[in-house]
DNA sequence: AATCCGGGGCC
DNA sequence: GGCCCAGGATT
């Protein structure tokens, strides 16, 4: 270990002894089920984000039998509006392995901790630590960019050599007799001093040393070698109603919004208003020769998701009792949408 | 090795 | 509009 890499791990366990006050509900938590649900919520999600999800689902689940045992809907609803939707259906699976195979004991290795559906490098070592106090370093967003401008390093840290390059780097500079302290540290370190914007270069104790701030580089790196594409999609959703009923069905294909719910959707290349929608080929077969009203309909609701913008507009036909269940699809009460879990652009038109 | 998967907050 | 967030799975 260099002068520079001990000078480096010391600040940053000296700045969390005098200087973090950074509190979360999970802090200093042992329990590995607590950590485990914590962190898998927390994958590419702010700490505030996801705070009240963790706090309901403890409250909900507070032991891993509980969480194994919950139906799956119930679990997707609770999941409702946190993104990502593949962690839950993961975390579930991770839970029912857990409780059924392992008995309700977590697995205490790094190896056994990351055969886990859904924890990958840096969930197994945030568990392995916390928990287990193991030596593994974590490395996610914050300990990229703490690093990155510390040792000065503009290796894209989206390529396989930037990642092990980093790996490595995090993995040395770990302290590895107190790897939960330090790597809480690091982690608390690039949320609140060292952050991706406007980071406080003149508060921090490792300025005197980093490549990035002596050279005026800090809003350089890290680097990410490339560039979003977002496409535009447009979509028209029928809410075909039925007396008191709504016809639904669950996402299966592989596409965004995997396992949760929606109405009849059409989509069209391009914007389309109800007139050309409803004599489209698609609508003519879903309506066939029978009669429905049009009972209104929704200027555009626009959603943005990582790599495409969702335009949405809302239909509601109505039709008479005789009208059959379109392929695929379930009538259910109005009152009962709300056991099911769905996209925020249909949450947010639904609360209006 | 590249691409996909949500939603929210900040500038 | 662009970037980032206690990343991981799939292709």
């Amino acid at each position: 270990m260099t002068d520079t890499k001990r000078f480096f791990t010391d600040c940053l366990l000296t700045w969390n002894r005098l200087h973090n006050s950074r509190s979360m509900p999970w802090k200093g938590e042992k329990n590995p089920y607590k950590i485990w649900l914590s962190e898998i919520i927390l994958q590419q999600t702010r700490v505030e984000q996801g705070w009240p999800y963790y706090e309901r689902f403890i409250t909900n689940y507070p032991v891993v039998e509980k969480l194994a045992a919950a139906p799956e809907e119930e679990v997707f609803r609770l999941w409702q509006g946190l993104g990502y939707y593949a962690r839950c259906k993961n975390m579930l699976a991770a839970a029912r392995e857990i409780a059924g195979k392992h008995k309700g004991a977590f697995p205490n290795t790094y190896e056994g901790i990351t055969s886990l559906k859904g924890v990958g490098a840096y969930t197994a070592a945030a568990i392995a630590s916390f928990a287990f106090n193991l030596p593994h370093a974590v490395l996610d967003g914050n300990v990229y960019r703490v690093l990155a401008r510390f040792f000065g390093i503009d290796t894209p840290t989206d390529t396989t050599a930037g990642k092990k390059l980093f790996t490595q780097l995090a993995q040395e500079v770990l302290a590895k007799d107190q790897p939960a302290t330090y790597n809480q540290a690091i982690m608390d370190f690039g949320a609140v001093v060292c952050k991706p914007q406007q980071p406080l270069c003149t508060a921090c104790p490792l300025a005197s040393r980093c490549e990035a701030h002596q050279k005026g580089l800090t809003d350089l790196v890290p680097v990410k070698s490339k560039k979003l594409v977002i496409k535009k999609r447009f979509f028209h959703y029928l809410l075909l109603e039925q007396q008191d009923h709504v016809y639904i069905r669950k996402r299966t294909e592989k596409d965004i919004w995997q396992n949760l719910h929606e109405f009849i959707l059409l989509e069209t290349p391009a914007p389309a208003n109800d007139t050309d929608l409803l004599q489209s080929p698609a609508c003519r077969r879903l309506l066939g020769k029978h009669r429905y009203r049009i009972v209104g309909s929704t200027a555009e609701i626009k959603q943005q998701l990582t790599h495409q913008t969702i335009h949405a507009r809302f239909i509601r036909l109505s039709v008479g009792a005789a009208f059959p269940a379109p392929d695929g699809f379930q009538p259910v009460a109005t009152t009962q949408l709300k056991k099911y879990a769905f996209p925020k652009i249909i949450v947010d038109y639904l609360q209006r």
